[in-house]
Parts: structure tokens; C-alpha cells; sequence
DNA sequence: TCAAGCATTTATAACGTTATAAATGTTGTC
DNA sequence: GACAACATTTATAACGTTATAAATGCTTGA
């Protein structure tokens, strides 16, 4: 009889309790100065009516939501990205008082619009958000307003919570291993200038280059976020070139896998002629043939650094203890 | 001085107007008892001073949360499922007055819990839930409950809304472009068997063999839920047997790839001794070498139709109305 | 001119919770 | 036995909205 259900109240455990709704409101939020006897006996009538405190009320008169934003990009290219993501956060804040509400802003769309929206009307307690740039207007904006939030990379701006994968040590590693294959004319897939950890990563690739005193080359014309035939052709008459690189380093899958094609169908062997690197953040290379040299990055793991971070923030933890820098892991 | 700014409501709305509290929460609602001139005024006001109304008293108030939720399964090997899934959803979702809330129950609970929960409390309007079995109880409770849903995926019970994709048309599809091919053995990963589209599927299957006349094989000891180091060794395995098979169906990107790494592994040539179709829900395959034979299932449009319906079913749409079954769009 | 009828606006209460201030009871001290 | 001091409980109001019922002003017809 789901119709005739009423959904119980504090003033059902008050009426059933025999104590005033402050009395119960009061118990069940822990307060000390209800006496530890009234405290059980309250703790025990609602948990017999199956008393759940209503979410809406409890947002209109405190003010706090108990909701954490997740602010996503416009579905892009990096495989299941979101989708990882999505699923570490939402492990963690399983079994907490709060929820996680999805926005996702539209490609043409100015980024800053669903985080303003979100501060002014109070739509959540903690913002979560990606792709950082070094000077993210969003990061100034949500410090200016002394919202909680904790981004997916860095920015120039210190004092904030952050997760960051080490990109640069990514670049440094690839680097190294195609060195060690004897490479020496390399090639890295930049990702898009304007995010800060093209900048890692880029900055680890060359600092690489020079250490071990080889070629490296970013190529024009294209990027991660470059449609993937696009990556493949420009790449393909790339390597028929004379001066060709030997070694490709492939921050994304998509883009590997595209690079692959583009090796094959330039006539070129993988193994023999050229070698590869990539990033790894599923489980499309674990069983793949050819086998390929990846580097993992785990993105269910940051899920869940975020998520963490973010409800510390909210309890009151100072920012800049909210950082965590995620060192690569050898793939396979 | 994001500290002073004070949200303006109703009630400041009235003030500067002029009118009353009640009369402007009818202008904003657009109420035909009022004025023209009056509502266009208050309309006016409202803009100017950035209102916008408060969600949680709306809610408290009318008990509609204006919330979706969706429910996720336990992160599983479906690439980038639910990532699309989420984004074509957002993106309906956007520009609503509805957000979207995300739920993941984890991998040894009891799938109803979340459903339940979220009934029960009134924590959304309506829910979205994937992955359906012929009798699913979530299915039963929510139509008991006459709470709006739409599911990913159909059920025995027939008139709830639903989208589903044609996995008997896939299958079907799958053993003609084989049979195409020459093949004769056809081998298809089956999924688990508790799912309805594990049905359709595999009676598409078992018809479409009969018609051609060729012989059909569903593994033991593997499905497509099934580790994929498993799926490549028990595959590979069989494909050593004299009798192996010839033509292999992959209704999953992460199986495709450890199929085809089991038949290089196996020592046999891809497009000579065998051959493969897959399904495709990414990009993984657009640019793969070797070429792999694929059907599409978009997921991106399956979370459009899907937000879309559960909309209309909230607005009081029948929700045997709301029912789409998507047929298979031919790989590249 | 007055009442009836209509169009429009408004006062009041309520949704379920918590912050504030007030009230009650209990103990100890002189 | 009175009073202060304390521990504990409670009444009241408020968060911002909307449903209900009441009130206002204006038009119309006699």
C-alpha cells in the first residue's frame, strides 16, 4: 500500500517519544546537553519508524545540501574518462550523508556559468571539476567566494585542493623507456596548450629529450583533442618522412590507437621501426595485440582522492593540506 | 564581495514590485488568474534582482524534488558506458529545471536498496536504471509504487517505459555478415544469462544460425561479464581444437580485443582462418588495425531518449508511451 | 445608486527542520 | 527553607515557497 505511506517526522518520534520535536531534533544531531537516557530512548523510537530526516528541510533552514557537484566537461575524446571517474567518487560518497549531482556544460559554453550557478544559488556544498588551466578563472572565482572545491589538476594559484597526476614524470618515463629501446627520434602527441598539464607534460618530455640527448618533436597541427582521423592521417604523412620519428609517445588511447593505424598503414613495423608508449586509463591494452609499452594513470583512483578531499574541505580542512600529486604506474 | 550577497527571494521580489508574496509566486508560475500587466512586471523585477527560486522550499513545500536519479551498476568492463550514457543524458537534462543525481550501488548488495531508498524518502522524481532481467523486482516495486522510471533494457512486465536496443537484430546482423563471409562455425560470447537482452540476443542467434544452416556455439565457462584474461585464455583454448570455430561474435569492445588477441596467440590469421564482428558503443574500434567488422549501439542517444522519456513520464506521459527498442546501425 | 458578479490580489497557514531564547526541574549551599 | 547554579527540556520563530481561503476593487445591470 505504497499510497496510504507516511513518511515519518520528528513529530512522530516526538508524539511516539513523548519529548518535544526540539528534543528529538536535538538528539538525533548528537547535542551533549540532551541527557544521555533521552538520547537512546530517541535514537531508538526513530529507528522503529524508520525516521529519515527530510533532506529539503533540513537544506532550507541550514543552508547546507548535502550535494556535491560534479561540473563535467562536454563528453570528449578520453576514453571513459567520466565514466571511472564518476565511479570512484561515487564509492566514496556511498555511505555518507551527501550526493552527487552531475552538471555538464556544452561545448560552445563558458565554463564559469555552471559554477557561478551553482555558488550563487547554493546548489551544492563542494564543486568537483577537471581540465584545469593554469590561471582557471574558476579556481579564482570559487577562492574569492571561499567555496569548497577541489579540482582535477593544477593551477598557478597554490592554495587550493587539487589532484594531479604527475604528467611530467609520465613524459620523463615514456621518454626513457623508448630511449632504452634505442630510440632517439621522438614524437609526443601534445595535449591542448591552454590546459596546465600539457605544460607538465610537455616540460618533462623536453627537460627528457635533452638529459638523454635526443630528438624530440611536438608536431603542429594537431593535438589529443584533435579528432582521431585527423591525429591518424597527419600522423601517417608524418611517418613518411625521411627524418621520421622512431619513438611515439601517446598520452591518451584514442590517440594510440590511431597512431597504430597510422604505423601500419605507412608501411611501417611496430617493434622494429618505431615504438610506442601510451597513456593507459582502462582496460582496452591490457589484452591488445600488438602488445603496447603503457603507463597507467588510474582514474577510479582519483575519483576517490577527490571525493575525500572534497568532504574534508566541507568539515572544514584547510586547502592547501588537499593536495595530492599521483605518481605513474608501470603498466603491464 | 561574494560574502554580503544576499539571494534574493520572493519576498525582495515583492518589495521592489510591489505587489504581494502570493502574487508574485503566481506571476513566476505563470497563474492565468493574474494580470498580464501585473505578471510581466513581476517577471520584470524578478530579472533585474537575479531571483531564482530556491529549490529546497519549492520542494519542501510541494514535495516534487525536481531530481532524476540515476542508477549505476558497479563500475564494470562496459567501456565508456555509462560515461556516454551520463553525458546524452545531461544534455536533455540541461536547460530543464531538473538536475540529474547519481547513485552506485555497490557489487555485493542488493540492487533494490538504492531504488528503494530513494521511494521511499522521496529523494527524486523519477529514476533510470540499466541492466534488466526479465522479472526485476526494481521493475515490480516502482510500478506498485506508481513512481515514474524508465529503464535501460526491457522486462516480462510490459507496460512500463523502456528503451532498449534490438540485441536480436544485432545478433541476427552479426551471423549474416558472417555467414557472408563464408563462415560456418559461429562462436558467440554470450552475456549473462540473467539479463533480458541475454535473451534476445541469444535468440537471434540460435534463430539466425537455423535459417543459414550453420552451426552455432555458445561457450561454457565465459561470458561477456567474465574477466577478460579469462575470456582470451578459455578462448584461445578452444580456438587449438580441430573443430574450432570460424566466426566470432563480440557483443563487447573489451572482449573483441581479448578475442582477437586469443586468435593471434592461437596462431591463426584474422580474415583467413576466422573472422570477427563486434559490437561498438566508442571510438575504439573507428581506427583499428586490424579492421575490425562492427554494429553500433549508440549510448550517447540511448541516454538522450531515455532523459527525455522520463520527463515526459513525470509530466504524466503513460509510460506504455514510452517505449523505444533502437535497431543496429552498421559499423564503418 | 446599489448589489451582484467578476477579475484580480492578498492574508494566512503549512511543508519539516533547527537556532534562539525561555522555561522547567534538580541539586547543592548557606 | 530559600536561593543560586546547573542540567535538561521546551516554546517560538524562522528558512522560502505554495495551497487555500478570504478580501479587494471594478464592472455591469437594474
Amino acid at each position: 500500500m505504497p499510497n496510504t505511506f507516511h513518511k515519518p517526522t520528528q513529530k512522530d518520534v516526538a508524539e511516539v517519544s513523548g519529548f518535544a520535536v526540539t528534543t528529538v531534533s536535538r538528539a538525533l544531531a548528537d547535542d551533549p546537553l540532551i541527557a544521555e537516557k533521552t538520547r537512546k530512548r530517541i535514537a531508538q523510537v526513530a529507528e522503529e519508524l524508520g525516521y529519515v530526516p527530510d533532506r529539503a528541510a533540513q537544506r532550507l533552514r541550514t543552508g547546507r545540501t548535502h550535494v556535491i557537484a560534479l561540473v563535467l566537461d562536454p563528453h570528449g575524446e578520453i576514453l571513459d574518462f567520466s565514466g571511472s571517474m564518476i565511479s570512484g567518487f561515487a564509492e566514496v560518497v556511498r555511505g555518507t550523508k551527501y550526493h552527487i549531482t552531475l552538471t555538464q556544460h556544452q561545448t560552445g559554453e563558458d565554463p564559469m556559468d555552471p559554477i557561478r550557478h551553482i555558488v550563487r544559488n547554493r546548489l551544492a556544498d563542494g564543486i568537483v571539476f577537471a581540465r584545469t588551466e593554469p590561471d582557471d578563472p574558476r579556481v579564482q572565482y570559487l577562492m574569492d567566494a571561499g567555496f569548497p572545491f577541489v579540482t582535477h589538476g593544477r593551477t598557478r594559484m597554490a592554495s587550493h585542493a587539487w589532484y594531479d597526476y604527475d604528467n611530467e614524470a609520465f613524459a620523463r618515463i615514456a621518454v626513457e623507456r623508448l630511449v632504452a629501446k634505442g630510440r632517439s627520434r621522438l614524437l609526443i602527441i601534445p595535449p591542448l596548450a591552454r590546459y596546465t598539464f600539457a605544460e607538465h607534460m610537455v616540460s618533462g618530455f623536453e627537460r627528457a629529450i635533452a638529459e638523454h640527448g635526443v630528438t624530440g618533436e611536438l608536431p603542429d597541427g594537431f593535438d589529443l583533442n584533435a579528432p582521431s582521423d585527423e591525429i591518424y592521417s597527419k600522423l601517417k604523412t608524418r611517418l613518411g618522412d625521411a627524418n621520421r620519428p622512431d619513438g611515439l609517445i601517446c598520452p591518451g588511447e584514442i590517440a594510440a590507437i590511431s597512431s597504430l593505424a597510422a604505423i601500419e598503414d605507412a608501411g611501417l613495423v611496430l617493434g622494429t621501426d618505431i615504438d610506442v608508449v601510451a597513456k593507459q586509463t582502462s582496460q582496452v591494452f591490457d589484452l591488445h595485440r600488438p602488445r603496447i609499452d603503457t603507463i597507467h594513470e588510474d582514474i577510479n583512483a582519483a575519483g576517490q582522492t577527490i571525493a575525500r578531499a572534497l568532504l574534508q574541505e566541507i568539515d572544514g580542512a584547510a586547502p592547501d593540506t588537499l593536495q595530492t600529486l599521483q605518481h605513474p604506474r608501470p603498466g603491464f
